[in-house]
Order: structure tokens, then C-alpha cells, then sequence
DNA sequence: ACTAAAACTTAGCCAAGACTTATTTTATAC
DNA sequence: GTATAAAATAAGTCTTGGCTAAGTTTTAGT
């Protein structure tokens, strides 16, 4: 994103319409990457805890903290954070549950990451980097995105 | 990524052949978004000082903070720490500037975000979530799919 | 030159997410 | 059934990145 020239009178200078964004317009995308990533944490919990339940039929405090490649206190920690918010419940000593609620977050969760995987695939990234890029990239995906991606893979796949 | 059944034997189960990674190759793929995530921060940073000192001669903490939707102290303690790690230099009471490793970091970044942000115009997405999305997006692409994303872009041009 | 406004810093607070070390509880194996 | 191993918790530390409130310095206007 270019800009365009600006020139001064005394110190402080004039703009002869750029391109830099508004502050508030700028503010608001920063913004809302910062309220994504607020997100990220409970929404790769909760999908990897349903896969671990619908995989090996329970998600253990241990299996979630070397999934997520973090110490079990860590991982502990995140879980009590999780049930405070409704997202998941657990006892002392025992393995955990998802909630409605979370159950719900992480099928949306997982349909948007495996929509967003399958696209990098379809434009031809190697397996190994679509599924590191999709773990990170599922966050940041509009739903007007995530439309446009599933409509590119399918016509791909036709195409072939 | 659905998962092939499981079936139990006491109390754990078997897995037969299901799809999940093991959990050292998961861990690796969480482990390199934290990474992405720690150069987030420096990144957004020296692109935005980099536009500012570009489009109005200099980069002012109180332009910062309010592009980036923050207060002055937070802003302030972040340009803190862009010094301390070698990106920027800035005296009290006075603009900020890039030192050679932040202009080259600012210079990357930039592009990176630009193709990014052209790649998904390019799809046909809408300006606004272009935007959105790429904020975000930029930091977890792969250098391969950076690549393809421009490939494809330049294919499109050149289709109009 | 003075004054008022704007910009910047300082200090202190908080939550998230990482860690280590130590303890407690549960599960496994003999 | 008891000993040992594994799993989970508890307690305490650190960094990042947010905030507010208050004070200081610089800039701008008259
Ligand atoms: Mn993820
Ligand atoms: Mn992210
Ligand atoms: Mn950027
Ligand atoms: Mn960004």
C-alpha cells in the first residue's frame, strides 16, 4: 500500500491524499486481530479436546498438554480458565468434558480450520505447511473468506 | 480430519489406524504459531513506524498508539522493548526511528502483507475483510504459500 | 514570553500464558 | 494389596500486553 507524497510548511507536514487509513480505521483492524487472538486459545482447546474424545474416547489433562506442546500445569491453568468461561467441565483428577457450548465452538472450530486446510491444499502448498499455516490462519478468516476458499476448493476439485 | 474408530479393552482404548498426528508433530504445529505470535507484535510495529515516517516525515508514540487502538504507556512500553531488542531508537520526548534491522523487518513485513492482501482482492473478497484478514493472516503464512499466493495473483491479472 | 494544550513518561494494576519445583492423587504392575 | 509410576494439582516466577492516574516536558497560540 503506496502512499503519495506530502510536503511541509514549518514543521509539521500537509498531506495530498495518501493512503494510509484513518486512525480509526487502522485502530479497528488491529483491533479486531487482537480480539481474534483472545479467542484462538479457547478455540484450539476445544477442538483438540473433542478430537481426543471422539479419537481415544476421553481428553486427559496430560495428552492435551503434549498435543499443545506446553507443561501440564500450563495446560491446567487454561482448562480452569475454560470451565470458568462455561466452555468446558472437569473434576479434580478426572478427564475432561465439553459443554454444549463448547462442543458447539469446536465443531465450528474444526469446520473452519479443515475448510481453510483443504484450500491451501487445493492451491497446491505442501501438506506439511498447509497444516502449519492453516493452524495459525483458521483465526484470522472472515466468513466472506472462509466462503470464498470453500468455493476455490470445490471447483478445483471438479476440475480434476 | 475425521478420525477412524477406536475401540476399547478395559479401560484405554486401541487405536485403529486413526488420522490424529502424533502428538509430538501436533505439539510442533502449536508451538510454531506461539512462535509467529512473538513477532507479531514487532512486526505490526515497524510496518506501522515505517508508513508513518514514510507518509508524514516521522513517527510520533501518540500517532502509534492511536493507529494502533492502544493508550500512549502501552505503546510506550512496547517502543521499550523494540529498542532493548535492537528494532528502533528513540529518545524521551522525541519520534521514533527504525535502525537498519527494523527497516529491514518493517520492508519484509510489509510485503508480505501486501500479498497477502492482493492475494485475497484477488479471490474476489471484499476490500474491508481484505484488510481484516490479512492483519491477521500475514504472520502465518509459510514461504511457500506466500509464493503460491502471488503466483496465483499475478495469474489473475493477467486473466483481466 | 506566558499560558494552555498536547505529548510523553512514570508508577502501579491486571490477566493470559508460559515456566519450574514440589506435593498429592490415581492408576498400573507385580 | 502394595509399591511404583503416571497424572494432576499447588505454589511461585516471568514476560507480554493491556489499562488508569498522575506528573513532566514539549509544543503551539496569543
Ligand atoms: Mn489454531
Ligand atoms: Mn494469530
Ligand atoms: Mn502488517
Ligand atoms: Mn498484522
Amino acid at each position: 500500500m503506496p502512499y503519495f507524497s506530502r510536503f511541509s510548511i514549518g514543521v509539521r507536514t500537509i498531506s495530498i491524499g495518501n493512503t494510509l487509513p484513518s486512525a480509526d480505521e487502522q485502530a479497528a483492524l488491529f483491533s479486531h486481530v487482537r480480539e481474534a487472538h483472545k479467542y484462538e486459545a479457547i478455540e484450539d482447546y476445544v477442538e483438540l479436546i473433542d478430537d481426543l474424545i471422539n479419537a481415544t474416547g476421553e481428553a486427559r489433562l496430560v495428552d492435551i498438554a503434549n498435543r499443545m506442546g506446553i507443561t501440564q500445569p500450563t495446560a491446567s491453568k487454561t482448562i480452569a480458565r475454560l470451565q470458568r468461561e462455561g466452555y468446558v467441565t472437569s473434576e479434580p483428577y478426572r478427564s475432561i468434558f465439553l459443554t454444549d457450548k463448547g462442543k458447539k465452538t469446536a465443531e465450528s472450530s474444526r469446520e473452519r480450520h479443515e475448510i481453510v486446510y483443504r484450500f491451501l491444499m487445493a492451491l497446491g502448498v505442501q501438506e506439511e505447511n498447509a497444516r502449519r499455516d492453516s493452524e495459525g490462519m483458521e483465526h484470522h478468516v472472515s466468513d466472506e473468506t472462509l466462503a470464498v476458499f470453500e468455493r476455490f476448493t470445490a471447483t478445483q476439485s471438479s476440475k480434476q
